[in-house]
DNA sequence: GCCTTACAGTTTACGCTGTCAACCTGGAAT
DNA sequence: ATTCCAGGTTGACAGCGTAAACTGTAAGGC
């Protein structure tokens, strides 16, 4: 067989055609807003035609959620490499992280609030890939790595809280929103820097 | 009319069996398996009975969601009315939500993982009842209103982004995983008490 | 003792979901 | 001219929440 590795994503126009169509319906009415029957009667073919695409409807969904970490990754990359402290950065970086999330709220369901046990594996490669983004938390710690790994998680998981709660309404409108959020990104940076308990007595 | 105010629960023998198997069913199976036709045939009647009992679906939900706050609310209120400083007794209630999280997931999922926006309107006044366990972080943090009312939710929030990932199995399973509930339950602490950037230069 | 009313449950049905098997159809290759 | 096939359609299945209409049964009033 010859040489030339095709793609393996044939990018076909009727395919364009139902990823653009998807895109915008989550953007505009959200996931629970997305059905084949309607991205494929609002491109003017039959819900079945998607799985000529598409292995199955997961698999549409794991094509947005690609694009979603597409842009998260560009954004908190950039940012990453800016001039400043460890500190700093990690501050500029937790800031883009809530950014993208607030800013694009769809995705960042899709990508980080779906239940993934009961949706059909997500490419094992695809992930590591995707999730780049998150090491740059663990990085930005100059800690060894089991450590690093560890303080990465908690910055990860004080800004998915941050997030997540916010995209879901669960906090009090009252609360000055920029302040929760400077001072949410200032604790999860203590979180990365400051001495935790585990550090002393494992080695 | 009498003064005499029925209970708006009439707490009937197939209501309770509908409850009861809700109850099963969640707990073995989790959110995604409930539906009215399965509850109805392990019970014994239809799936529309269901709705002489419960208006909608949610509000059967709603019915579980209560039944989790109550046990959250139990532990949480308990363990702060321990004795010790404050940082001791914010550290073990939150560490009493992070263990309600782990060990009771499906409820955890259904009472702060479910995409409310889109479920009915759920009671305000069981809203406000149900959510006491969240006040306990701001109280404790002994400040102002409006700063406690930030800190409590820096402090929730950072809980609620450790254990939602760990639920949804996001986070790497190589790390430790008990070092990183106790470093991140500090890290929440220093959430609470730490100079933070918005106390300084705001009234 | 009969009729009415109310309740508690069932039957049936509607519109929605993801997905599969079978079918069709136009164009390129033999 | 015939065959093959990629790319589409039709129709169907099993499941979902839920509304409307129907049925059986028990209690209360005459």
């Amino acid at each position: 067989m010859p040489p030339s590795r095709q793609t393996r994503d044939p990018a076909t126009p009727l395919r364009e055609a139902i990823l653009q169509e998807a895109r915008t319906l989550l953007e505009s009415e959200g996931y629970a807003a997305l059905s084949t029957r309607r991205i494929a009667s609002a491109v003017g073919c039959t819900a079945t035609s998607i799985y000529l695409h598409f292995k199955s409807k997961d698999s549409l969904i794991y094509a947005l959620i690609d694009e979603g970490f597409d842009e998260l990754n560009r954004r908190v990359l950039e940012v990453s490499q800016g001039e400043g402290t460890a500190l700093d950065l990690l501050r500029d970086v937790a800031l883009a992280y809530v950014d993208f999330g607030l800013e694009r709220p769809e995705y960042y369901e899709i990508m980080f609030m779906l239940r993934a046990e009961q949706m059909e594996r997500y490419p094992v490669d695809a992930y590591r890939r995707a999730r780049r983004s998150l090491e740059v938390f663990a990085e930005l710690t100059a800690l060894p790595a089991e450590e690093a790994a560890r303080r990465g998680a908690i910055v990860w998981s004080t800004l998915h809280g941050l997030v997540s709660l916010l995209i879901a309404q669960r906090i009090d409108i009252s609360l000055d929103r920029s302040a929760l959020i400077e001072d949410s990104i200032h604790s999860a940076c203590l979180g990365a820097f400051a001495a935790l308990p585990s550090g002393a007595n494992r080695t």
